[in-house]
RNA sequence: GGCGCUGUCGCCAAGUGGCUAAGGCAGCGGAUUGCAAAUCCGCCACCGUGGGUUCGACUCCCACCAGCGCCUCCA
């Protein structure tokens, strides 16, 4: 797995055998959840399935942060309290969370109810000379810690900036706030230098520190939070406790918004080399188009997307690219990926018309030893036992799912054509053995999607499921379809193409099949 | 300006110092079908540009070009 703290990859040594603890940073609940935030979470349940699967057992942290700058103007803005606007954001985070299907996070602390362990961390690390008060604020002091900079790559010197707004009391610029102290109406909390708030970082260092240990395995968040979030967490922890925070450090890239200003951005940027300074402010307005989903103001709230796609969908398009590489997001893009799933959701109802068993409820190998492949005589199974091979060692390459997926595509193709070469779909054919490979197969297939999280259940997508399931529907449709099959008994082509065609309009695609017709709405 | 990332088929996207450079979407041809749909088969890439290292590079190094991120509170 690759460590932003090397710059390379490293193999996965854990702090204590058989255990790994992971720390992904949360968001701060101030406004709804974006696809950016959904991003890390969903490599994370793959990483910790996956860890599941080779034999480790995970613990695994996302923190909720529920007090903050933003929180307060939030609150203020919408004339509710900080609280209020917090419990209404994290709902809708474990909204989005569920409806993408991941469920394997252990905790989620909320800095709000840790605010013994925070002024603990913040008092030890003024009592071993790291951080300073200043009238009821408290910083870090940087030049304290030799290593200041090293997980971003960064020197003292080459950061200057002028402080903020409390660039009189700090002692230098890059130092940064570990408690705030509170003004007249804002949420705060007694400490040991008056009514204050935890500055940004803090909270991260100390909740950590309480679930995972002062050492644990691997911390991880966005590319954006490299500095100086994480900076800072390991300049406060690693000072606190005089041991390395997390052992490898997980970034992923950032979703970006695309728009049409990549071209104005480069070419304000090229006009920029004439008059540098004049055109520093074009170039961010282009960026704030063009730039990261966090940044954009068109950035929809995650609700809205699953209003047109399946939680699955998404986590389809943001698994079948390696988790480093920034995403660009647009509907075009989802909706192709999103015909690429239906090749597998179609395997599936095919799995069932041949073999009338579920896929979803499959039984696979839990664990990577246990679903050792031993092909059998057909040639098939061979084939089969490669490519849980090929996605085994993609996986295992610093979590390759885009490679990795591209084998379970494989991995269909291979079953789809077994099944036309056997003839095993249609009337009266049920060769034992040949089924016996057939669910051989299927069973590998559930194994590895498990091990990223994917086709958990059936999916009902937004927009396509309206009506489906009722049953007057269900009846109309029978009728409709007999109706049909007389038809083109007798040669009445017309009549039962117009059928077709016209149900067609209205979103119901019919496909005839030797042993009947199926019907299905389209979205 | 500093630190860093990226540039592979029309679009998305894996991957490798040397045998056929995955896969998806789109497209084209075929099998199948009454016609479709679905499925299967086949076709569709001189790996940003220019140097260098090497017996050999798309893969390593350098330069350049292009895009992007961070540089104090964005996942």
């Amino acid at each position: 797995m690759y460590n932003t703290l090397s710059k390379t990859k490293e193999p996965l040594e854990t702090l204590q055998p058989g255990k790994v603890g992971i720390y992904l940073c949360g968001p701060t609940v101030y406004k709804p959840s974006h696809i950016g935030h959904m991003v890390g979470p969903i490599i994370f349940d793959s990483i910790k399935r996956y860890l599941t699967y080779v034999g480790y057992q995970v613990t695994w942290v996302v923190n909720i942060t529920d007090v903050d700058d933003k929180l307060i103007a939030e609150a203020s803005k919408r004339g509710m309290t900080m609280q209020a606007v917090a419990e209404e954001m994290t709902a809708d985070y474990h909204r989005n969370l569920g409806a993408m299907g991941i469920d394997t996070i252990d905790h989620f602390p909320k800095a709000t109810e840790h605010m013994a362990e925070i002024i603990d961390f913040t008092q030890k690390l003024i009592d071993r000379g790291f951080a300073y008060e200043a009238e009821g604020d408290v910083f870090f002091d940087v030049g304290r810690d030799r290593e200041y900079g090293k997980l971003s790559g960064r020197s003292l010197e080459a950061m200057q900036g002028e402080g903020g707004g409390a660039a009189g009391r700090k002692k230098s610029s890059t130092d940064f706030a570990l408690w705030k102290g509170a003004k007249p109406g804002e949420p705060s909390w007694k400490s040991p230098w008056g009514e204050g708030r935890p500055g940004w970082h803090i909270e991260c260092s100390a909740m950590a520190g309480k679930i995972l240990g002062e050492s644990f395995d691997i911390h991880g968040g966005g590319l954006d939070l490299v500095f100086p979030h994480h900076e800072n967490e390991v300049a406060q922890s690693e000072c606190c406790h005089g041991k390395p925070l997390a052992k490898y450090w997980m970034h992923n890239g950032l979703m970006q918004a695309t728009g049409e200003s990549g071209k104005v951005g480069g070419r304000s940027r090229q006009a920029g080399e004439v008059g540098a300074a004049s055109s520093v402010a074009e170039g961010d307005q282009a960026a704030q188009e063009a730039g990261k989903i966090g940044k954009s103001k068109g950035a929809a709230a995650f609700s809205e997307l699953l209003k047109k796609y399946a939680g699955e969908t998404i986590r389809f398009f943001l698994l079948s690219t390696h988790y480093r590489r920034p995403i660009d997001f647009s509907e075009e893009r989802i909706d192709d990926v999103e015909k690429g799933l239906d090749q597998f959701y179609r395997f599936f109802e095919r799995y069932k018309r041949v073999t009338g068993e579920d896929f979803y409820t499959l039984a696979a190998a839990a664990k990577r030893e246990q679903g050792e492949f031993t092909p059998g005589v057909d040639a098939i199974e061979q084939a089969v036992a490669e490519h849980r091979k090929k996605f085994l060692e993609a996986m295992d390459d610093d979590f390759n799912t885009g490679g990795a997926i591209g084998d379970l595509f494989e991995l269909v193709r291979l079953l789809n054509r077994f099944v036309d070469a056997e003839k095993l779909e249609g009337a009266g054919k049920s060769d034992a053995a040949k089924l016996a490979v057939l669910k051989r197969g299927a069973s590998v297939m559930r194994e590895l999607a498990n091990t990223v999280g994917l086709f958990r259940s059936p999916v009902q997508k937004p927009g396509s499921s309206a009506g489906a399931g009722d049953e007057l529907v269900g009846k109309l449709m029978k009728l409709f379809i007999e109706v049909r099959a007389d038809a083109r008994k007798n040669k009445n082509f017309a009549t039962a193409d117009g059928i077709r065609k016209g149900l067609a309009e209205i979103g119901v695609v019919l496909e005839d099949r030797p042993d009947g017709t199926s019907w299905s709405v389209q979205k």
